[in-house]
DNA sequence: GCCAACGTTGGC
DNA sequence: GCCAACGTTGGC
């Protein structure tokens, strides 16, 4: 999961009441539906910081809520507000993240590139702006490697 | 700030 | 349903 350091880094979710965050914000179809239909309670997440200096994975968070309607999209103040959704037909879901743990060192983006073992994740391909991606578990046991675990 | 690569919108 | 115009993402 993806996201600008600026708006949440993983040092908010460790900081916050039981580190646990509500997971709102995403306005993507594709990755709507990975939150909705494919992450599982107990999941764990690789963290990762966009649009900022070092681009890369920065560590884990794990999955500890079933999808459930974003109510950041029905709140007109929010950045996030979209008429179009409502509690009745939600068009938004959020999940509750909770902080894992953090890497030593963020795995760079550039560093990923490079690795021929990751010649074929999805956060490498050209193009790849989604905010969830999937991660295969060969790819998560070796950036696990990597990350000196 | 640039720009490539997507995604979304809306007229037809 | 097509597709041009526009908006967003995100590395560099």
């Amino acid at each position: 999961m993806k996201s600008e350091p600026d708006e949440c880094c993983i040092d908010d979710i460790k900081d916050s009441t039981d580190q646990c965050i509500p997971w709102q914000g995403i306005r993507n179809y594709q990755a709507r539906n990975y939150i909705r239909d494919n992450i599982q309670v107990g999941e764990q997440v690789f963290f990762y910081h966009s649009s900022c200096k070092e681009p890369g994975i920065v560590g884990i968070v794990e999955v500890v809520s079933d999808a459930s309607a974003d109510v950041s999209a029905f709140d007109n103040t929010s950045p996030y507000f979209d008429a179009k959704s409502s509690p009745e037909k939600p068009r938004w879901y959020s999940i509750d993240l909770k902080f894992g743990r953090k890497f030593p060192k963020v795995i760079r983006l550039k560093q990923l590139k490079a690795d021929p073992a990751l010649a074929e994740m999805v956060l490498v391909a050209k193009g790849a702006r989604l905010s969830v991606q999937p991660v295969t578990v060969q790819e998560w046991q070796h950036i696990s490697k990597l990350a000196g675990e």
